[in-house]
RNA sequence: GGAGAGGUGGCCGAGUGGUCGAAGGCAACCGAUUGCUAAUCGGUUAAGGGGUCACAAGCUCCUUCCAGGGUUCGAAUCCCUGCCUCUCCGCCA
């Protein structure tokens, strides 16, 4: 976590940051408060100091077994005062360490105040003039069912059956075996809950609280992403600069309450409470952490290449960035049935921010110093499904199955006969 | 779920009330030396927060031995609670 001394040294422009970010803060309260807490923070050194000497000689005393009792009395009076200020200095760390907790990361300068386009339409496929959605199609198909899914959990569920569910089982192996075969990446097959702490680290606490699941009994979260689990790999640990770069990457199911959402954005699998992601992670050296971010965008694309997806890229402007993250890129693919571009991917660079957090460290020449982490979708399914299934789409409403694919499903087409 | 053992610095590991921020080893860094890789010798190496000061170096003080409470003039060391790890038993996909 950030600590005071860097907030004030830093204090223009996370004052801006945090504004573009939508947190409210009283930045003059807490450094303010801050100056409140250097001066009791001397009192109680003071104070310690003195009980640590007194202390010391109370023990001599006793060894040459003299008189001890004057520096006693001295000593009780000094522990009354000095239990009486810790209280308040906790106090006082407490609020600021609540404020610290609030403010988001820095932006990378590179970073614009509207979005940019940095890759095109591309891949963009001639299709029936009415193409259907996957609403439509997946019930036709019989491959979505989404009444049985809200039946079961409630709306916003979804529930795939036959070669839809073979389908959504062989995307995920598909990417995963693209990044660990093709891109190095270690497989990793995390917990899909985590404590408030991991939740913390990587900023997901304190601001999305509201949009996650938690149990009740244990407190424990459902991840939202698996950048939790597979950033918190590491926490608190000291690497090496010749482990770096470190690239994980995982499969989990990810829960959000997605409060506020409603109407047609939630349409058929737009938006779920529940969906497949595989993520990948990256800890790397500061220096190489802009390269790293190029990298992994290109890692993530490559899944919509194979795939022959319509995609494009889009740089997030600083108000659209995440809580954590220095600079962004969203990928979009094109679902012709909806007719909307849909976000399968943030590829975010969170430089120091989480490492902070999660006490993630390199030792490099001697001195030690945070890592720089990095996420990716890479990519999720329901978007992905959605867009495979409105893009393959045939004119008599069946699906052909992409080439790449095929391994996977064991099957070439869904068509309308087979349930 | 029941019974026991344990959680110490980058890692391993000693330490049961004051002389312990913590022996020893490993690793890393710096220097010396050796005609190679390497070996040997010497030194250095935790983090955070104050003060002094140039937001430097240096000096100095405080805190930190899983977390939170407690006992005590004084706690890594004693007590309580929680979390985690290990062993045995039970239960279970």
């Amino acid at each position: 976590m950030y600590n005071m001394k860097f907030i004030e040294e830093n204090l223009t422009s996370l004052k801006e940051v945090t504004k573009n970010k939508g947190v409210d803060i009283d930045f003059e309260l807490f450094t303010g408060l801050n100056e409140k807490r250097k001066t009791l923070q001397s009192s109680v050194d003071e104070l310690r100091r003195e009980r640590n000497e007194k202390s010391k000689k109370v023990g001599e005393l006793k060894k040459n077994k003299k008189d001890a009792s004057k520096l006693l009395s001295e000593l009780e009076f000094l522990k009354e005062k000095l239990i009486r200020e810790e209280k308040d200095l906790k106090e006082i760390q407490q609020a600021i360490d609540d404020f610290i907790s609030w403010i988001p990361n820095l932006v990378h300068s590179s970073v614009k105040n509207k979005p940019v386009e940095i890759i095109k339409p591309t891949g963009l496929k001639k299709l029936p003039s009415k193409p259907l959605t996957h609403i439509e199609l997946g019930e036709s198909l019989g491959i979505l069912d989404f009444s049985s899914a809200s039946k079961i959990t409630g709306s916003n569920f979804s529930l795939y059956k036959g070669k839809g569910a073979k389908l959504e089982r062989a995307l995920i192996n598909f990417m995963l075996d693209l990044h660990t075969k093709r891109h190095g990446y270690t497989e990793v097959f995390p917990p899909f809950l985590a404590n408030e702490q991991s939740m913390f680290n990587t900023g997901q606490l304190p601001k999305m609280k509201e949009d996650m699941y938690i149990t009740d009994k244990d407190g424990l979260y459902l991840n939202p992403t698996a950048e939790v689990p597979l950033t918190n790999i590491l926490s608190d640990k000291v690497l090496t600069a010749d482990e770096l770069p470190i690239k994980y990457c995982g499969y989990t199911a990810c829960f959000r309450r997605e409060a506020g959402s409603y109407g047609k954005e939630t349409k058929g699998l737009l938006r779920v409470h529940q969906f497949n992601k595989v993520e990948l992670v990256n800890f790397v050296m500061p220096e190489d952490s802009y390269d790293a971010l190029e990298r992994l965008l290109k890692e993530a694309l490559e899944v919509l290449k194979l795939l022959d997806i319509p995609y494009k890229v889009i740089q997030l402007p600083y108000d659209d960035l995440s809580f954590a993250s220095a600079k962004t890129y969203d990928i979009e693919i094109f679902a012709p049935g909806v007719d909307r571009w849909l976000e399968v991917s943030s590829v975010s660079n969170f430089e120091d921010f989480q490492a902070k957090r999660a006490n993630i460290r390199v030792k490099a020449e001697g001195k030690t110093k945070y890592v720089h982490t990095l996420n990716g979708s890479g990519v999720a399914t329901p978007r992905l499904m959605i867009s495979l299934l409105e893009n393959y789409q045939t004119k008599e409403g069946e699906i052909k199955i992409p080439d790449v694919l095929v391994p996977y499903t064991d099957f070439e087409t869904i068509d309308l006969n087979i349930k």
